[in-house]
DNA sequence: CTGTTAGCGCATTCAG
DNA sequence: CTGAATGCGCTAACAG
């Protein structure tokens, strides 16, 4: 422990707006075997009032619901799920708890979730493929009802998804496209809205345009760099090796530290980009830093745009070009994939769901 | 469904990457009774051999192991918690997930729960305090352990935490000091930490603070608040109510728009202050654009300090000058306690540690 | 060192 | 409409 630590032990002197205790403290918890000697009946019956399965008198569900009340009773999930119900949970696996994009996903996610009576659990990966087979081991482990996993695909992970498929689990992904039989998609064109960012550049008068972000060559579909390739393509421009960095680290997304550092090693060209699309709008924040540092301006200088419109990209200086996804609407289609795959309306067939992106224009890029 | 989205159906090509099925898909996940059938033994000695309890001699174990890796056996967390063991899981209760306070606390969290074991299942409060209490209620229908919380304290929330630990369900929170017997609590000192990140500023010659983020009245405990007030009276500049300006909405935390609004106010008070402290970093960082905005250039006419220190404080135009807080310590030491508790080593006595915060300081604040 | 018995809390199945 | 029996997968307690 750290001397800086301050320990102060309290007392704890009860105050007076500390609740009174509904229940005598230690008490286990009550079971419908309990709640049937109070109503007077036998446990299955509660069960079934509790459930609304199979016929209950009015009368005698009241009962059970008074003492229910009275002991402030709770289905054990647990004893359910060992008889083959379900739990009424989800996993939810995600890069990391930082990223604005797991918040507005899981947003989604819990909407939907919610209304079906679901629970979501998330935990997140910390960055390495063992950590996340671990995880997921643990949700398959305490026996979720299914699995939701946004994380960016490995080789590694996608064969820890498809030994979790195989065990009849169902899963769907977010942003992930991977070919495992009964496991849903869902996704946007990140190809398209690379196209579309970097199109906008071009059609800005730009030619000279930088990319910050290429990602590990084993990474799967590098979708957002080859849109921007193919924009730089369509439009005649030819593709500048010198002018496509990559991040510094490979965490689960490019930091701004990326940003920065790609900007540096841009900015330093023979011929200095005019502008340049970051693969993240934590690489643009990181990007517009080094802008600054070098005494450049954006966008009269460079121009930047970003990707993913977080919260934060309107509040910088200047606020950024960026594309925007459907987030929370992908975490809804997730958790409505999930739930009908967990409830067996799934008819079988693979569902791989593709939404569009929208740029947003903001004051980082001007006409050149 | 958007007329935007694309749907497009893939017939799902069994690629050769496909990792091979282990196991026969649609095998029911198999039990101790179908290990022991195949290592010859009964259930029981399976058992005692998997969890090191009680003596088996090494020449059974074996057999048993072998037998656990053909089948792929993982043991059911759900039927050994009905024997009243443990699950071997933690709950974790976040305001959101956008934060990066919070990737940190469970980056710290985790570190000790892996190594004891655990497994840490995350949520949200979503901002509300029905939601979060439903969501507290959840992990305890489902059994966890242990709770973590590290939302900010209601007084709805704080007694729907008292009924949770009545039922003897371990309890810790982060940054949020409850008067409940039982439930330890961690946080850093907010209000020194605010001290002096405000006596900074006055040390600089700054007379005319502005504060950012009082937060709501019934709110327990406005700390960051109290302790720029007290710098005030220290160094007998006497406070100032038009110069402290309160979130435009309250979510869990201040945010940007925050910070942007609250400087646009400050900037046209008669006598404009000359410093601006805001409650944290997304409100500095929202300050720093209307600063931007309204032609002022940060520190040159108004310097400005923020609170927490996120990633991205390092980035912004100028860099921030703010406090940090040692988060990774605070979920390490909450997950340490939370472990105690649940495993029973913590004698009863309530546990209320104090960090220490520590002033970073960058670009935002210059001497006047 | 290993086997037997019993029961955790619940819901499916079959009898009333 | 309600009750009784049975077993989900696991382990504590007690034999051998």
């Amino acid at each position: 422990m750290d001397a800086s630590i301050m320990t102060k032990k309290t007392t704890t002197p009860n105050r007076a707006k500390t609740p009174v205790r509904v229940q005598p403290p230690g008490r286990k918890r009550a079971t419908l075997a309990d709640v049937a000697r109070i109503a007077g009946v036998v446990p299955m019956t509660v069960s079934r009032a509790i459930n609304r399965s199979g016929y209950v008198s009015d009368a005698v569900r009241k009962r059970v619901m008074e003492a229910v009340e009275k002991l402030q009773y709770r289905p054990n999930m647990l004893a359910r799920q060992l008889k083959g119900q379900r739990m009424y949970a989800v996993g939810v696996m995600l890069p990391d708890i930082a990223n604005p994009f797991g918040n507005e996903l899981v947003l989604g996610i819990k909407e939907v979730l919610d209304a079906s009576g679901y629970t979501a659990f998330i935990t997140t990966s910390g960055g390495s493929v063992e950590n996340e087979s671990a995880a997921l081991q643990s949700f398959v482990d305490h026996r979720i009802d299914g699995l939701i996993v946004a994380t960016r695909g490995t080789v590694a992970g996608d064969k820890a998804l498809a030994d979790i498929a195989a065990q009849q689990v169902p899963i769907v992904t977010v942003g992930r496209e991977v070919e495992i039989t009964g496991v849903d998609c869902v996704s946007v064109d990140h190809y398209r809205g690379a196209f579309e960012a970097a199109s906008h550049l071009i059609e800005m008068g730009h030619k000279r345009l930088g990319y910050i972000g290429v990602g590990h060559p084993e990474d799967p579909a590098p979708l957002r760099f080859e849109g921007y390739k193919a924009a730089l393509a369509a439009a005649g421009i030819p593709f500048r090796e010198e002018y496509a960095v990559r991040e510094v680290d490979a965490p689960a997304f490019a930091t701004e530290e990326d940003g920065y550092q790609g900007m540096l090693l841009l900015a330093n060209r023979k011929q200095r980009p005019t502008a340049v699309f970051a693969r993240n709008d934590f690489a643009a924040i990181g990007a517009l830093r080094a802008m600054h540092t070098l005494g450049l301006k954006v966008p009269q200088d460079v121009a930047i745009v970003g990707f993913d419109n977080i919260r934060m990209s309107a509040y910088t200086t200047p606020p950024l070009t960026t594309v925007e996804q459907p987030i929370l609407e992908q975490g809804r289609m997730a958790a409505r994939f999930l739930v009908e795959r967990i409830e067996g309306h799934a008819k079988g067939k693979t569902r791989n769901v593709v939404m569009a992106s929208k740029l947003v224009k903001r004051e980082s890029v001007m006409k050149r």
